[in-house]
DNA sequence: TATATATTAGAACATATGTGTTAATAAAGA
DNA sequence: TCTTTATTAACACATATGTTCTAATATATA
């Protein structure tokens, strides 16, 4: 379901319009900033984009378009609280959903990065133990808060053993879990299904300028 | 400059109508919902509410009023514009900053990524040849446009005798620049300082999720 | 009170704007 | 190739909508 070149244009002349003058430009508006021929064809493809789940329109109704979504113009971004700094091996703490107020640190990020992820956190990474995962020293990782996780993912997980938290990457292999560092120089280990808990798993790094 | 009932009422009506339709109320609307004798009542209003600074309206468009103030929601984000793909040995086509419409695709980063550095574009990462950049396929990396560097800078950078723009990264070694791929698999090479010309500058990149 | 100013009311007008119709052209399948 | 579907083009039409004018009424001010 992919957009032609024409209903890309118009789908970012409508949020630059939006973003510059606060309401939706009329048809006439984008046919004239688009190039296009005719009224027709503007509305024959912003039928398109609504037909693609992209835009809403109200019938009648003069500049009456939304765009939906993620993409909604009043949503851009979302502040994530930065939880701290973690560190090769050292435990993370990470404060249960309640406990972060909000005046905890946090970073800003685009609705683009995220998607419609909730419920995010963010750590930054002291040193280079993760560098097989390609995150370096200084990058911020942001994590959603969750208790699943699929085979290979990157997650924050308590381990009842060892009274703490460390980032890992997960496996489950027949009824053993597979935790292995992200650094090969450390050795992977297996623990039992019943002595673990995810707390978090990766969505994305950023890596600062 | 207080406002009077009616005023307050068409102001948090402009409000409640922008936040549920993402567009905004037509004068008739407004006389509507507000219980308002007059068009030209609600129009007389909306002059008084553009004197007080309230809302800013555009002569002759319908739907044209912006409500004014703490939209700095707006300079949370920049736009920016990404140009395609990228890929090993392939040469990057970076358009000049004219030649950018607003209608090309892009990306939507947070201040908070990327400082105060303006005129930016992106690209998006093919394949894993910048694998010692820690940038793998998929990534996408933001680049400022600029023809200014620092040692080990990552750059698009020019080659006139390739006639073509690829990323690397950048060594001024005596009075011969050093251009190193970012895979080790890759011989780094010199060249002529008068042969070739830095056209953007790594500024960060961003994993999707 | 008298006068000026602010606000309301109703209506008519001009135009900004969404929609529909028909035909031409381009693109995709068979 | 022929046939079907998707897209473009130009135009006309209905109405949604901002604007203006005049008069009436309310509110403030001297």
């Amino acid at each position: 379901m992919d957009l032609t070149t024409k209903q890309s244009k118009i789908f970012n002349f409508l949020k630059d319009f939006i973003l510059e003058k606060d309401y939706p430009p009329s048809i006439r508006d984008i046919q004239n900033h688009c190039s296009i021929s005719s009224t027709s064809v503007v509305d024959y493809n912003l039928k398109k984009l609504e037909e693609k789940g992209l835009i809403r329109r109200d019938k009648d109704i003069s500049r009456g378009i939304e765009i939906l979504g993620d993409n909604n113009i009043r949503s851009r971004t979302v502040r994530v609280p930065l939880l701290g700094k973690i560190a090769a091996g050292k435990p993370i703490n990470i404060p249960t959903e309640g406990a972060i107020d909000d005046y905890t640190n946090a970073i800003e990020l685009s609705r683009d990065q995220i998607g419609t992820k909730s419920d995010l956190f963010a750590l930054q990474i002291k040193g280079n133990s993760m560098i097989d995962a390609l995150i370096q020293d200084g990058d911020i990782i942001v994590l959603e808060r969750t208790n699943q996780f699929d085979n290979g993912d990157m997650v924050a997980v308590w381990i009842d053993s060892d009274n703490s938290t460390t980032f890992k990457r997960i496996y489950k292999i027949d009824n053993k879990i597979k935790l292995e560092p992200m650094n090969r120089k450390m050795k992977p280990f297996y623990i039992d299904p019943a002595s673990f808990q995810v707390q978090g798993r990766f969505v994305t790094s950023i890596r600062h300028w």
